[in-house]
Parts: C-alpha cells; structure tokens; sequence
DNA sequence: TATAGATTATTAAATCATCATTCAATTCAT
DNA sequence: ATGAATTGAATGATGATTTAATAATCTATA
C-alpha cells in the first residue's frame, strides 16, 4: 500500500522513534540499523530519511524524547504530591517505578546512550542536564527532611541522597536486565523500607503482610542513641506541620 | 618497524585488549573500528586478526578481562579487611574507588556492554554472575552488622543492601560521566557518611575538616518549574525552623 | 461534480562509504 | 633459512543514503 496517506507527519515520526525506542532494546546501539527500526515500524529503511534527516538525527530525537518524558513525569507526579518534601521524595520513588516512565525499552534506551555519552557534547547535554537535575530536586528535599527534623543525629544529605539516586537507578538497570518480568511492587516495597530506615520519622516500613521471608528474616531492632531525639523533634515537628498546612493552604 | 618481535603472543593480546579498552572509552561500541582500536595500539587493523579470531572475539576477551580484573580486586580487598564484617564493607567501598580497579576507561567498557546486553546470552554469562555476586555479598554483610548490634529499631538489610549496591553503582556512573577529574576521596567521603548515617555503631563521619566545598554548598540552581513550588515551601518553612529552634533549645 | 495537476508518502533498486576479514609480500630475530 | 610478526592492499559484506518510479490524497477549476 504504498503512497497511503495514513497520518499526518507528527505521528508518522513518533511512529518511527517509537520503533527506535524498541529496536534499541532489542539490538543494542551497536547492531541497531535503519532496516530493523523501519521494519519494526512496518516500513522501509528509505522512508526513515523522509522523516529525519539521518539516522543520527533519528537517534537523538528519540533520546531526546525520553528524556522528556521521563522529566514530564516527575514534575507531575512532584505536583501531585503537594508540598510536603517527605511526600514529594516517595513521589518521586514512584514515579521511578510507574511502568510507563520507565518501561523496560525506555530503560535500554538511556543505557545505550548513557555509555555512549562520553565525547559525544550532544548526548551529554540531554541525558547529563536530567541526571544533575533528578539528584539536586532530591538533595534539597533530603535537606529539608533532615534539616526540619533532626537536629540530634549527624546525617549527611549528600550521602543519603546519592544513595537514594543510587536505589532508583539500581532498580532501572534491574528493569533493564530483567525486562517485563520485573517486580515493581516488590522493588517499591524495598526503596519504602529504605527511606523509612532512613527517616523513621517520616515513613513507616511497608505493612507486614507484603514481607517476603527475607525480608522478614533481615528486619531486626536496633536502637539508635539518638533515635529518641529524633523521634521527640518529630514529634514537636507534627505540630508545626499541622500548622504549616493551614498556612499553606492559604498562602499557596 | 613491520616484523619486530617485541614480546611474546600474550602480552601482544594484551595490549589489544587494552587499546580496546581505551578504544570503547572514546568512541563507544556502536562507533568502534578495528582500526581505531589498532592505531590505538600502534598496530595496523590486520594484525588484530592475527591474534584474535574476530573482532566478537576481541570484545568478548575485553568484557571478560575488565570483568575478572574487578573480581579480584574485590576478592583481594575482602582479604585484606579481615573477619569482621564492618571492615569488609568498608572494604568494598574503598575497593569501589580504587582508581585501578575502577578507571573510568573500564567503567566505560563496564556500561557500554550493560547496555548490549539484553539478548546477548554471553555478554549476560560474564557481566550478570559479577552483579548478582556482588550484591549477595553486600546484602550478606548488611545482615551481619545489623543482626550484631542487636538493637531496637527496625532497619532492613535488603533495602540498605540495595541502597549500598546503588550508591557504588552511582559512582561508577559519576566516574564515567567525569572521567579522569572524578575526585575520588570526595566520593569516599560520602560513601562513608552513608555507612555513618545508617551504622553508626560501626561507622563514624568522616572528619569535618575534610569535607569539601560542594558538600558544604548545599543547593544547586534547578530551572524546572516544578522545583518553584519546593522553593517557596522551603522559604515558608525557613519561618518554622526559626520558631522550631527556639523551641527545641528550651526541650531538647 | 469530475478531473487534471500538485503534493505527499512510499517503495525497491542503485549508489556509495565504511569496515571486517583475507592474503600475498615483507621484515626481523634466531 | 625458517618462522613469527606485521603490513598494506584486495575482497566482500553490510548498511546509510539517494533516486526514480509509483500511488494515494488533496486542490483548484472547468
């Protein structure tokens, strides 16, 4: 059916950059050709330089594309979340693992390009500009976490937040690896205990019910010399937080 | 000097597989030649196939060098640590930043063939084993220092386990992204004021003395919209933290 | 309203460039 | 002189891009 006129120009090209998306999860960026994309989008290889100028260009529209999808969705889950900076941390966490955002494919994509990266200035302004934003939106609200509930206990923002980047991006390159099959729920479960180990005044560990054995197994007591102090500031903290949200509710 | 016989077969692969180390580092798998690899090498591309079968062949011995290099790096500095178990964390982390072990050129290799491997049943053999193996270790230890102290809150080992396994992996990106200018105590130091937050039984911070001026900066310039509304809220928080203050002084 | 262009979309084949691989010739060391 | 190491020039395959041909759709106008 050559010469259909199927759709206008717009979605024949997101048509084709979906295809990229697939046929670099497939193949890799190394064994990708413009055969195997167009023949994924039902087309043929000279049809792609209709569309984009080449197949270089191709590729960083399709990264480019990613990359926006992927900062679309934190900014409307961080919108969701209101204003309170715990609630916006575990947003994000979800966001991390909302299966839309980071599908298996997409995953492969920013892989194959994060190695690629290196000496390429254009890959890098795209992909490097996300990953510097992404650690410095949850830098600041580990800041705030810290800062607005602990006075007593030394805990280094930093280091917790490039462990927390550090556990969003382990669980992408275990999507990466494990593909569809991927448990999210049991990855979300992980991160939430996470952060409630982290800030038990914050967040609670998942209910009992969704622990696996090992989990159960590893989850011990301990106590903190500084726990109490945490927990009587947090305490205090509930207080001004109800107070806060009348005043937001306001003010915002 | 066509002909010399500088060394013996062995060193010869050798040198190849470090030219294709480099080679990858530069230009990526997808852009990747036997003649830049050669020339790299100070050889000419028909000379790769006198020692190896294939260009396959060549990248495989590559992946598969880069790969048992970290193996026993790793082995030897968990030798070294000794039995206990906080030690040999520690351990690992330092062995995370030894800057043999983890040059940004192998970090290269090390990424580029994460992301061809989906597919690829041996890239999967050599690279897959590695990661899994790591992060059981991790996990082991966790579970060791936790069940040790014996104490009243609750921490989960799989969760700070991944936390640890995603901070190394966090670094290893960094070191990708910044090359040889990565500044590598500093990544120690937020390595171990992590291990100081979640342990501090085992762990002390780093000293204050050493901590550098992008630790001290706390906030980094976002443009997303999104990051407006965190600001504002922070801005109204800054009021309560004044009133907190005062507070806290008279119970705390 | 029918229809002759004009425009857009598509293809298959042709072209051209880039490599991996092979090979005959050459050089060096022993 | 023999064999190991190396080269540079074929060889051949692969794959991006161009092109000419064709078909579908749209537009203008008789």
């Amino acid at each position: 059916m050559s010469g259909v006129n199927t759709g206008n120009h717009a979605e024949r090209r997101h048509l084709l950059i979906d295809a990229t998306i697939s046929a670099i999860a497939e193949f890799g960026l190394s064994k990708l050709t413009l055969a195997k994309i167009s023949s994924i989008a039902g087309l043929t290889a000279g049809t792609v330089n209709f569309y984009f100028d080449s197949k270089e260009a191709l590729l960083l529209e399709t990264l480019n594309f990613v990359s926006e999808e992927f900062d679309k969705g934190i900014a409307v889950a961080l919108k969701a979340a209101g204003p309170d900076p715990d609630k916006k941390l575990a947003a994000i966490i979800d966001a991390s693992l909302n299966p839309e955002i980071t599908e298996h494919r997409k995953m492969a994509v920013w892989h194959a390009f994060d190695s690629e990266s290196r000496g390429r200035a254009d890959y890098q302004r795209i992909r490097g500009n996300l990953d510097k934003q992404n650690f410095s939106l949850i830098l600041s609200l580990c800041e705030q976490i810290i800062k607005d509930a602990n006075k007593q206990t030394e805990i280094n923002a930093r280091a917790i937040a490039n462990a927390i980047a550090g556990i969003t991006d382990e669980v992408w390159k275990e999507i990466l690896f494990a593909g569809e099959s991927y448990d999210r729920d049991d990855a979300r479960r992980v991160c939430l205990s996470f952060l409630a180990s982290i800030f038990p005044w914050c967040y609670s560990m998942p209910s009992d019910t969704a622990l696996t054995d090992s989990e159960k197994q590893t989850t011990i007591n301990i106590t903190r010399a500084s726990i109490d102090d945490i927990e009587r500031v947090a305490l205090l903290f509930d207080q001004y937080r109800q107070f806060y949200k009348q005043e937001s509710d306001i003010n915002l």
